[in-house]
DNA sequence: CGGCCCCGCGTTTTT
DNA sequence: CGCGGGGCCG
């Protein structure tokens, strides 16, 4: 062995390590100095994933062994572009390297180890839906109120258990999550929580929360299982720390103890995932973990102009828990970031989409160098539209993902029943899809006998005397036929090619006559999906093959890791260039030359529930950050004053965070950016804008003190909740169209507080004060 | 048991 | 507005 090293280790000056003299100083130090434990705090556009991955090459350059190799990122699109980065630097094999999500990476590892858990090696992932369904089963079994007991509530409260390590009778013993809960009137989820695992467990299934959870029990409870991955990985790499939630935190810092080699890259400036757990102290802690730990700041920002560095400097100033760091760019000034005002929402895609096409025109530049960021999946509709209406080619990111579709899911429980059969949340997908005559009520007979018995569903229908479970021969029968549906496909499944396995089963099945016969448009696409779903299923075949996998690749490893991929994974090469539109938390790590931040409004970004502590707002601001700083050119802001939410016109409020960029890098032109007229259709009444925003731009630091201007009086518009109280009885205050009239009295809390006020010539009227847009005119 | 219709509810964000 | 769930009827 040691022989072995030794000689790698002498050849390692013949490589070539040209690769590196593109570094900056600091960047270069970062790559070379990979042993101990180092922190690399990266700045946005600092050239994070150059470090990580010449950091590796380099390693690998070096002689290390590319299988003790952990590198743990954030997306596997993200790893996939990676280990293809360093393949081209140092060769082959790079393809050794463990390299993937948190989730992926130890989904492979659990599988191996399954056993020690009781669990099968073919588990089933649950996905966000089948969890939810499987607590929605619980609640009723239960009964309990579906109103208090909101599945998606108890999911997030036993995913926020889960990600931190909490089991369900110490969640029961914890008087915080207690409180909590109590307080909510919902004192029982401590109980639902032990159920849902032991239904999981029973499913053979685990959820996302479970491949971090079952990781830190597999290294607790099985420390030779423990000591065995903590020599395979000499070298441990997470990207995006910031991120990591204390399950994924803890999992590091077990896997790392015995060589110490571990490097952690962030920015906690760019932590936004504290809604699902992560611990943004997880990085502002290293230094406490590992007191001996190197430190390397990458603070130039190669992307950006200094205009938008400055800003999202500006911005990100205003929060208080941050690591001291000065981002800095030197590339050229550049524009300053231009604010669109909109009348309505649709008004705001006919805006975004006019300029982009502006700049295709004026500027030489391709679809591909723009991006329309959005705080919610909800808002990208209108930019479809707009796009579409002007012949830009467009693709979106996230939104319902492929394999959500109705007819992608059937298709895959049938083929995670075969593998596990066990998985109940498969059984109940397609117990009756294709309609078989296996109604509800068989079905649930069947749940009971299974809660009863301890047991999954499978074992009730194969095992279990189905007419003691209270069923008539019509029903037994048909369910006979199913579970020999299902058990015709097992002996194929090892022999077999994923692809022809699984188009057996489509078509024994019976799915593909079902979606053949639907002529309908919708019938046809869902068609078509299925298709792709099969040239998926082609590809992962393929691709197995050609890195030399054993034959057959069959159908069970392509199922390993579906309910991981994301629609990112897998990019058609046709939609390279096209105007990305996506949210802004899947916009992280990207960057692109023209970015427009859109829906720039209060309790839509900030988003509505996150303007109410100061944790949820600082997050929205790095949020803001991050946005921001996805632009290498320009950046545009937008915004509307109304906007369709539920069907209904809403007026909106233009968000605290334009204001909070320092002003000398914003170009507040709103009106005269396209011309004035050519677009404002709804724009006839401009009494709006001179109200709402404008005064108050020019005071970016002052809160609410606002300076007159001759023309238009004090532009204090009652309509953000913080205004809201500043309203009493017996103001004089003015209203767009009753006038003037005096305040008599008041109801409610903010933002919901409701003013009765008697108009001098409209009479009394009560009034919303959110969308009333009064103006105090004498306190 | 299956299909249709109506009602109610929701929107952060993702592995 | 759009989806999913529940209820009702064939």
């Amino acid at each position: 062995m040691h022989g072995v090293a030794t000689f790698v280790e002498s050849k390692k000056k013949a490589v070539s390590k040209e690769f590196l003299s593109g570094l900056s100083e600091v960047q270069l130090q970062a790559v070379e100095n990979y042993k101990g434990p180092t922190l690399v705090i990266a700045g946005a556009g600092s050239g994070k994933t150059r470090v990580l991955t010449y950091r590796i090459a380099n390693m690998l350059a070096d002689g290390v062994n590319p299988h003790s190799v952990l590198s743990l990122t954030f997306t596997n699109k993200a790893a996939a572009e990676m280990k293809e980065r360093i393949k081209s630097v140092v060769g082959e094999k790079a393809k050794y390297l463990w390299m993937g999500t948190f989730h992926s990476i130890f989904a492979r590892i659990l599988r191996t180890e399954a056993d020690k858990l009781g669990y099968p090696s073919t588990f089933t992932i649950y996905d966000t839906t089948d969890s939810r369904s499987v607590l929605k089963s619980i609640i009723k079994e239960m009964n309990l109120d579906e109103q208090v007991y909101k599945v998606n509530e108890v999911h997030s409260r036993i995913s926020l258990a889960k990600n931190n390590l909490v089991t369900p009778a110490a969640y029961a013993n914890s008087s915080s999550l207690v409180t909590v809960d109590a307080a909510n009137r919902r004192p029982r989820i401590a109980d639902i929580y032990k159920k849902y695992m032991q239904k999981c467990y029973l499913s053979g299934a685990m959820d996302f929360d479970d491949l971090l959870l079952n990781t830190n029990v597999l290294f607790r409870d099985h420390p030779d299982v423990l000591n065995k991955y903590q020599s395979i990985f000499s070298y441990i790499l997470v990207d995006e720390y910031q991120d990591t939630n204390m399950a994924q935190y803890l999992i590091v810092k077990k896997l790392s103890e015995q060589h110490k080699n571990l490097c952690v890259v962030g920015d906690d400036a760019q932590s936004i995932y504290s809604f699902r757990g992560a611990k943004i102290e997880n990085i502002l802690n290293f230094r406490n973990d590992y007191p001996e730990y190197q430190l390397f700041k990458l603070e130039q920002n190669y992307r950006s102009t200094q205009t938008i560095v400055n800003a999202a400097n500006s911005i990100i100033q205003k929060n208080s828990k941050q690591i001291k760091k000065n981002a800095f760019s030197a590339k050229e000034v550049g524009d300053r970031i231009k604010v669109l005002k909109a009348y309505t929402d649709q008004e705001e895609g006919f805006l975004v989409a006019g300029a982009i096409s502006d700049l295709l025109y004026r500027e030489h530049c391709e679809y591909l160098d723009f991006a329309i960021l959005y705080r919610t999946n909800a808002q990208s509709r209108i930019f479809e539209d707009a796009l579409r209406k002007k012949n830009i080619p467009y693709k979106i990111y996230g939104g319902l993902s492929f394999y959500q579709r109705k007819e992608i899911k059937d298709m895959v429980a049938y083929l995670r029943l075969i593998i596990n059969h066990s998985d109940d949340e498969a059984f109940k997908r397609i117990v009756n899809y294709p309609a078989r005559g296996i109604g509800d009520t068989t079905l649930s007979r069947l749940e009971e006998a299974a809660a009863a018995n301890n047991t999954n569903i499978w074992t009730i229908v194969t095992q279990a005397p189905l007419d003691k479970v209270g069923l008539k021969g019509a029903a037994i029968k048909k369910l006979g036929e199913f579970a020999e549906l299902i058990q015709g496909f097992q002996a194929s499944i090892y022999t077999e090619n994923a692809y022809d396995f699984a188009l057996t089963v489509a078509t024994q099945a019976g799915i593909i006559k079902d979606l053949k016969e639907d002529k309908t448009n919708e019938g046809i696409s869902r068609f078509e999906n299925l298709e792709g779903l099969f040239n998926g299923i082609k590809e992962f075949e393929e691709n197995a093959k050609e890195s030399g996998e054993p034959l057959p690749i069959t159908i069970d490893r392509f199922l390993e890791n579906v309910a991981l991929l994301t629609d990112a994974d897998s990019e058609k090469p046709e939609d390279k260039n096209k105007v990305s539109l996506m949210t802004v938390h899947s916009a992280k790590g990207l960057e692109f030359k023209h970015l427009f931040l859109v829906g720039l409004e209060e309790n839509l970004f900030p988003g509505q529930m996150t303007s109410q502590s100061q944790e949820d707002l600082e997050e929205e601001r790095r949020l803001f950050y991050v946005a921001v700083t996805r632009a290498e050119v320009s950046a545009t802001i937008s915004y509307a004053q109304t906007r369709y939410k539920w069907g209904n016109v809403t007026s909106c409020v233009p968000s605290r965070f334009i204001k909070e960029i320092d002003s000398s890098y914003v170009d507040w032109n709103e009106d005269s950016l396209f011309g004035t007229s050519s677009h404002s259709t709804a724009s006839s009444s401009n009494s709006y804008n001179l109200q709402g925003f404008k005064a108050k731009a020019g005071s970016v630091s002052a809160q609410r003190t606002v300076a007159p201007t001759p023309q238009h009086r004090p532009a204090s518009v009652i309509s953000d909740p913080a205004d809201m109280t500043e309203v009493e009885v017996g103001m004089e205050v003015e209203h767009e169209r009753f006038g003037f009239g005096k305040v008599e009295a008041l109801e409610g809390t903010a933002p919901e507080i409701k003013a009765t006020v008697n108009f001098t010539v409209a009479g009394t009227k009560t009034l919303l004060l959110k969308f009333a847009k009064l103006r105090i005119v004498k306190r």
